[in-house]
DNA sequence: TTGCAGTGTCATACC
DNA sequence: AGGGTATGACACTGC
């Protein structure tokens, strides 16, 4: 038993992450997202025309706050003097005579609007050429005619370029969705595939911009990623064997929910997405993710270092091994944002997964009776149950590991499952010894306070027996007294004279004076005696 | 909504 | 040194 712990670093907890201070992603994610993609929208405060369109500071309605929120948050990255915006409102009108008020958009801009002038902006930046080689690839696959008509192709191709941003801006949470984001929604999962066909894709949007983004809008809730990360960690564990994706897939997948899998509590809407290239993207609620999808998620942007962190691999050309220890063995992996935000690199282990989070999203799962732990010896194929792997001995285990040829994230992971394990029940067995060990002590109490009150019972009849023994000795002394004469024959008075008992039982007497000093002598003896 | 109990996990010290 | 154990502390969940 220890007492001198030293302190060590605290998780951070929910409330502590609802410190973020309300900004765009929760009303308007996609516009913080673009505002921390400096290569799209460079950090020039009169560029920032792109992020906000005209009007936006009208009227009040419930989108126009939303920008606002945007523009506050879009603030907060890139400060802008007062001159600044009053340039920058210049600049838009500017901009609109210029174009022919092609990109106009009216105090009350819709969001499809803005996704248009947004669109727009992009084509200026973009080569168009490549533009049209994506609509060619998305309108190939069966898109949503039902909303073609609200989208230039340019808005279609942003869409789709979004998809994993889109599904956050469109979350439930955004108060203006439209039937028409909705059907958006519905056509995302072809861009997966849709994104392969992108030629250069680094040159359309390159990953790091796709990175800032995703960070952007998720550094918003990092709880929910801790779980999405720990899926994704598995996930990925599991194709990294080399398993078929779509089984892996449906190794995660909730039949029971119409929306996909859900291994999160909290998320039960949310739902992976494999594509047919091996690729797993996590996609909650509508969410879906481009094969490219666990880049972003560990992506980096150069230009804002604050939502650096690890680069997956692929384009990044960083080993998914090497990502995957990185998930496993961060051991500041459970810091939230804002308490790593201080540099890239504590970024960087903000979005490891927190392991023993799997567990939440297991529960919820069709078969509640899966721990974390299991879940991840399933999707590892281990042939051992966690039970066996917690209990076995550590000879046995270790040839275990060495026999099944297993990596060294898959070791890592068995040994995280057995640690844990045995920690789950050195767990219980120390709350069940400390249970022991109040119940005792309270039955201690239990049984001092009845000996205590027997003690007080006792005492009192002693009390009661000694003054009872005083008072018939008080009488016998008076009735001894009253029979008493001295030598004329006169009644004795008792203040003047003790009846003294001597050790041979002799009775005398004696006037008290000799009694006192008597005492005295005696008393003045005791001491030398001792 | 709040408080509480139960549980899993982590960090740490100790064996 | 590595593994196991004990325990305070924390986060989370369900009631």
């Amino acid at each position: 038993m220890r007492s001198d712990k030293r302190p060590f670093q605290r998780r951070e907890t929910t409330k502590q992450l609802e410190k973020i201070p309300p900004g765009c992603a929760r009303f308007f994610p996609l516009a913080t997202l673009l505002a921390n993609s400096p290569p799209l929208f460079p950090a020039r405060s009169s560029d920032r025309r792109l992020l906000l369109p005209p009007g936006t500071q009208g009227a009040p309605r419930t989108q126009d706050v939303d920008l606002k929120a945007c523009q506050e948050a879009l603030d907060d990255c890139c400060p802008v003097q007062g001159d600044d915006r009053r340039e920058l409102q210049e600049e838009e009108e500017e901009e609109n005579i210029n174009q022919g008020n092609r990109n106009h958009v009216d105090p009350l801009l819709s969001f499809e609007g803005y996704l248009q002038l947004l669109s727009s902006q992009v084509e200026n930046m973009l080569e168009v050429s490549l533009l049209e080689d994506i609509q060619v690839a998305t309108s190939s696959r069966g898109r949503d005619p039902l909303s073609s008509h609200h989208d230039t192709n340019a808005t279609q191709t942003l869409r789709h370029c979004f998809s994993r941003h889109d599904a956050t801006l469109l979350r439930t949470d955004y108060p203006t969705q439209s039937d028409s984001e909705t059907r958006l929604l519905q056509r995302q999962e072809s861009f997966p595939q849709s994104s392969s066909n992108i030629t250069n894709p680094g040159a359309l949007l390159h990953g790091s911009d796709l990175t800032g983004l995703f960070s952007a809008a998720d550094i918003r809730s990092p709880a929910a990623h801790d779980d999405n990360f720990d899926e994704i960690k598995l996930m990925s564990l599991a194709l990294e064997e080399g398993f078929d994706p779509i089984e892996v897939s449906q190794l995660f997948q909730e039949p029971g929910s119409d929306s996909g899998l859900s291994l999160n509590s909290s998320h039960s809407t949310a739902s992976y997405s494999v594509c047919s290239e091996g690729a797993v993207g996590y996609s909650s609620d509508v969410k879906s993710v481009s094969p490219h999808g666990l880049e972003a998620v560990g992506g980096h942007c150069q230009e804002h270092a604050k939502y650096d962190h690890v680069a997956y691999p692929g384009d990044s050309g960083c080993s998914r091994e090497a990502t995957l220890q990185q998930f496993l063995h961060n051991p500041t992996y459970n810091q939230m944002p804002s308490q790593a935000e201080s540099t890239s690199e504590h970024h960087q282990q903000t979005w490891m997964a927190k392991p023993g989070e799997v567990k939440d999203n297991c529960h919820n799962s069709t078969d509640t009776n899966l721990s974390s732990n299991e879940w991840c010896v399933k999707a590892t194929r281990t042939p051992f149950s966690v039970d066996e792997i917690v209990s076995m001995p550590v000879e046995s285990f270790n040839s275990m590991l060495a026999n099944n040829h297993l990596t060294d994230t898959q070791v890592s992971l068995l040994r995280d499952i057995r640690r844990r394990g045995k920690n789950k029940v050195a767990a219980q067995n120390c709350r069940k010894r400390k249970l022991n060990a109040i119940l005792n002590l309270e039955e201690d109490v239990c049984n001092l306070q009845t000996q205590k009150e027997s003690l007080k019972k006792e005492h009192s009849q002693h009390s009661r027996s000694i003054s009872r023994m005083k008072q018939k000795l008080n009488n016998l002394y008076r009735d001894i007294f009253s029979r008493l004469r001295d030598d004329r024959g006169r009644p004795v008075n008792p203040c003047q004279y003790v009846i003294h008992c001597s050790s041979e039982g002799s009775v005398f007497i004696i006037p008290k004076h000799l009694v006192k000093s008597e005492q005295k002598r005696d008393n003045e003896k005791e001491p030398k005696q001792q």
